[in-house]
DNA sequence: CTGTTAGCGCGTTCAT
DNA sequence: ATGAACGCGCTAACAG
């Protein structure tokens, strides 16, 4: 026998397991295989032989080997990365989602990596730049408003990626999402039916963000359809925040105090609108409706519940996993896939007022 | 002349300058420069002389070169990015955090990625070990409950890290954060001074979460400390949502009528029971006061305003970024630092009511 | 200051 | 099924 495969199958230099930097070279060493079947086990365990799988495999514990996803990247040309962009961390809607992308990537062996652009569209762009720099396999972006370079750098560099939460028909802009202003259309509808004529509308910015945008072109488009003149003062744009709610719906009232309807592009701004009604004495929904969008837990659990349109947030997360690992495998999937999004009219909501009745006045 | 050097600068083969996969050689070559030129230029530009710098800066742009990162990874030894792992992306105070951390680390060129354990220690150990793999400069952790494994993986990798939102003294084990057991216990003494003897503690899932176990520790101490008995079955716990508030609270409050305070680990826990409380007709703070835990958006809108402990998580998300410089630098750096949380007294704990009149009886 | 050269740790042809 | 050799794209000495 060959006395370097025989006993300590080359053994020869452990001076300290703990301390060592282990590359797959040194475990091939040490467990007496050649590299390459050292990156089998690691890539194709099926095309390598038990025994020599075995060796490998107890090195690796032995050694606490951990292989370089680095190197691997490199030499692969897979970094086995899935990039998402978000636009705030701050919010739930976007973590069930991720959540979910999350798990259905890990179970297909990618690893998901997160950043966020705090709903700035040139951060969001230097953050995908980061993420292809990285070589992630593919990435996820949130709605279909993006800087017009990334666009460019996505095609350019040939990267996978899939907008999400807003559905678009553009076969070169693949999306998941559901319809925004159709949803926000709906829930106008119930608003309209219920006799209601003197609407307002607060947003968070609208500008590159084209959920926001749909939001409030389903309200226009309603309005128009059924009459009801809705002049651009009555929209009012708010930061995103709780408190800025507060703000937005005392601007709009103090403007229109004959405003029975409010649709928020929001929940978060209808909670603020409802708190800031609640105080001022404005009964809702006796002589305001409120609506929100996203249908997060608060929406079902305060009084009134928030009439709102409940987004398939977990739904996308997984569609947009599988959408990318077919694309990555090559495999082709329809490019835009429309999801459903519920509207739900609870207690928030009720029949306008009848004229006069609802005025609000200030110092009474 | 060498005729290699002179017209044309090595222009020789741009077939496609948008389709061509630019590598640092090409790119070199391109610029008529050598492959250490354009690395320099990459990392070290003030080494550089201004007219080659000129060359290979618009070499990058003409091109749209995009540096390989894994292959940077390889060579330098250095990845340039922090890995974080949270326990969820639902809720906001993680959220904040991580946002200042990104913000913090950025502007030291070093990139944050981000994965969640879903409040699971085996997910977290599994995401710390691939960011690992990856080999990250620096991890960021949530609390010092961790899988031993974790933290022997940690040390044997010399991987920097630190544990964020509570604070410990353990020189291993660094940490940035706050006492939460010695500001639970402070909210308690408000609830202690203003007559209450009756308490119960709602909190989200106990094990492997040092910080909701700190705060309950603050309650015991507190209680005893005043001779207030408290038993085990005054604790519930309960799911991290919003509706499992109001079930632990409705639970808690049909064992013991009598109780006047509640405590929660957490203040999304907090409105759930305000608003079991309020539908059940039990009034806050006359009948019952509660208080909670993070001070989130909601807790100072809502009426009464929830008395709560302020975490200055953007504070602890800059820390921890300066942490992890200072540590990669090799700069020495305090292992522990403390950070002071507000103790928020609002409107949402009262005198405790007088004996019998407090008692709430089912069915009335 | 600049260019040359040798790896970084791994996957992937090819032979065998 | 296994091993040898090359190269992925870049940085880090070193030499000039």
């Amino acid at each position: 026998m060959d006395p370097k495969k025989t006993r300590g199958r080359g053994r020869s230099i452990p001076p300290d397991k703990a301390n060592e930097s282990w590359t797959l070279e040194k475990v091939a060493k040490y467990a007496g295989v050649s590299p390459a079947s050292v990156s089998r086990v690691l890539n194709r365990p099926e095309h390598v032989t038990p025994g020599i799988k075995a060796k490998v495999l107890s090195a690796f514990k032995e050694l606490n080997y951990i292989p370089h996803g680095g190197a691997r990247a490199l030499a692969s040309r897979r970094s086995n990365m899935i990039g998402a962009v978000v636009p705030t961390l701050s919010f739930a809607i976007f973590g069930s989602m991720v959540q979910a992308l999350q798990v259905r990537l890990y179970d297909s062996q990618l690893q998901l990596t997160l950043a966020s652009s705090e709903y700035d569209l040139e951060r969001e762009f230097v953050q995908a730049e980061i993420f292809i720099a990285r070589r992630v396999d593919g990435l996820v972006l949130i709605g279909g408003d993006h800087h017009p370079e990334l666009y460019e750098l996505l095609a350019r560099t040939k990267t996978p990626f899939v907008n999400t939460f807003s559905y678009s028909t553009n076969p070169d802009r693949p999306s998941i999402g559901i319809d925004n202003a159709r949803s926000t259309y709906e829930l106008t509808s119930h608003l309209v039916e219920l006799g209601h004529s003197q609407f307002g509308f607060l947003t968070s910015p609208i500008k590159g963000n084209d959920r926001v945008s749909g939001r409030l072109r389903g309200v226009r488009t309603c309005l128009a359809d059924n009459g009801i003149s809705f002049d651009d003062d009555r929209i009012i744009e708010v930061p995103y925040e709780l408190s800025e709610g507060r703000n937005g719906f005392r601007a709009l009232i103090q403007s229109f105090p004959d405003m029975t309807a409010l649709v928020c592009s929001t929940d978060v701004l209808a909670f603020g609108a409802m708190l800031e009604a609640q105080e001022m004495g404005i009964g809702v929904p006796d002589r305001l409706s409120v609506t929100g969008f996203d249908d997060l837990d608060f929406a079902s659990q305060i009084r009134p519940k928030l009439s709102t349109v409940h987004i398939p947030s977990r739904q996308i997360g997984v569609r947009a996993a599988e959408f990318l690992l077919a694309r990555i495998e090559g495999r082709t999937v329809p490019m835009n896939t429309h999801l459903d999004a519920d509207v739900l009219i609870r207690g928030s909501i009720g029949t306008a007022p009848k004229k006069g009745a609802a005025r609000f006045t200030f110092g009474t």
